[in-house]
DNA sequence: TATCTAGTTTAAAATCATTCTAAAGAGCCT
DNA sequence: AGGCTCTTTAGAATGATTTTAAACTAGATA
């Protein structure tokens, strides 16, 4: 299978038509690294890679893929969104003073005891961030 | 000593000129009451309680008093800033349906383990979002 | 109390990420 | 190939937030 059928193939699994720009950034963001991006470094990426899509495409497809459970958005701040191509599930440390995000792997937090959810609703998802700063400041 | 004065003394010891504009927002959202405010819903309760401050000083004010430890910033979505009154050691329930955000008390939530802060730096504050929907949906 | 100065407030303009729009293009089913 | 719907596009629009430059004020000093 050609690394673009199977990137197609992906995407039609996830509920989306494989058109070419979809197929380029799954190809970009869905090969298994784990990173964090943004519109704009993706936008710069596909540049790189010698493509274009449209900003519009971008953020849509952004959206798409988290919609679909192909992509995570993480919340750290409220500059920009950030995009996690792990979707496994794992912690963050954000470092303000940079802008600097680093993944936990899951085992390293232990939630022991968490309280129930209001009535009427349940837990889709426990998002821990552990801010850091550099110890002399 | 008069609320007036209470408020003022309140922003000295924070490092923050008493000025009519801070004085007023901390008399709304420094009187103990906890619960979570936007610019928006700020400037909202400052016009019915019939004072006028600019857009700017509001946006200003929050970004102070949150640095000055007298807010909190809650990151739950990009789409605007969230404060809270509570500065106490606390984690959240959202759920994204209504944009609701609901206080989890400190004890609620118990961290067994956590992982080492990255060399060179120290943890400065560790936030636990439990993300929740209605049953149904 | 009058004066001074640095810090604040103001309304309005600027910024910037993101979304929307309407027209052109492309999957995909028959 | 034809057709229908979903996508993409460039550019305009949106909306929260920040910036600007001028007017104002808290607080210190004389």
């Amino acid at each position: 299978m050609t690394p673009k059928a199977h990137f197609a193939e992906k995407l039609r699994l996830a509920g989306l038509r494989p058109t070419r720009q979809r197929v380029a950034i799954a190809a970009l963001l869905l090969d298994g690294r784990h990173r964090h991006v943004t519109a704009d470094s993706l936008t710069e990426e596909i540049t790189t890679a010698g493509l274009h899509v449209s900003g519009g495409t971008v953020y849509n497809t952004l959206n798409q893929f988290t919609e679909a459970g192909l992509l995570r958005r993480v919340m750290v701040h409220n500059d920009y969104s950030l995009f996690d191509t792990n979707t496994d599930h794992h912690h963050h440390f954000y470092e303000a003073e940079n802008d600097q995000l680093v993944d936990i792997p899951h085992d390293d937090v232990i939630l022991a005891q968490l309280p129930a959810a209001p009535d009427g609703h349940e837990i889709k998802a426990v998002d821990v961030v552990i801010h850091i700063q550099s110890k002399n400041s």
